[in-house]
DNA sequence: TATTGTTATACTCTATAACTATA
DNA sequence: TATAGTTATAGAGTATAACAATA
């Protein structure tokens, strides 16, 4: 994913992140280190770096100002969006070996032994 | 695989080195590090570990004075023997979800997607 | 008193550079 | 001149502890 990513400029933590992030609802900082099962503080390095890409946004919660509401930005969305066309690229090149239908086979059993998280 | 080596008292990394020691003629520590994909300077460290538990032996290379040669100890072979039950029954059980032939079919899979090393 | 974000700090794993001894 | 092992050191990535603001 690393290599395949790339062309976007981020790698695949940040993807996770943005994955997180644009593909729900708007969320604090701590909901989305809960749902990649990372640590809060290692969610601010992560949320700073998008930040300075340009790639999401802070602003407060407006019922409760402990929070920090991270969003992707316009250009946070676009570059999500290309990140999975580049990823799911990358899966296919990697699975090409495979006979037909093995690669379906595959993704179904890994996916019955690691049900997928939100962040894809 | 961690959990699972626990009981052993070694680590999948420690595993990992002895399984090359132990199941391959005896060889030098830039060998055993190559066939891992590792530095020699991080298997210094790793030798340095397996040796304080008893588990590796390093001796002069007869014909070049520069290698060692590291070996497993017979306490050495006894523990990976284990370990290799462990992280067997770690595996069945971690592919027990899937339904009957698919555990073999992902194995095949896996293995045609990522070659293995000597390492297992 | 508990929670959220933040900072400072420490720890783990790994690699690079430089040294010693051998070849 | 090159190679094997070693040491010292630095970097990436992560976590823990402590603090400020807020609930």
């Amino acid at each position: 994913m690393g290599p395949a990513l790339e062309p976007c400029g981020i790698d695949s933590r940040e993807y996770g992140v943005l994955s997180v992030l644009g593909r729900s609802e708007p969320m604090s900082q701590l909901e989305a280190a809960q749902r990649m099962g990372i640590d809060r503080t290692t969610m601010v390095a992560m949320v700073d770096g998008l930040e300075r890409k340009g790639l999401v946004g802070r602003r407060p919660h407006p019922a409760d100002r402990r929070k920090n509401i991270v969003e992707p930005t316009e250009r946070g969305r676009a570059v999500l969006a290309e990140a999975g066309r580049l990823v799911a690229a990358a899966e296919e090149e990697f699975l090409a070996p495979l006979p037909d239908g093995d690669a379906r086979l595959l993704r179904d059993a890994l996916e019955r032994l690691i049900p997928p998280r939100s962040d894809g």
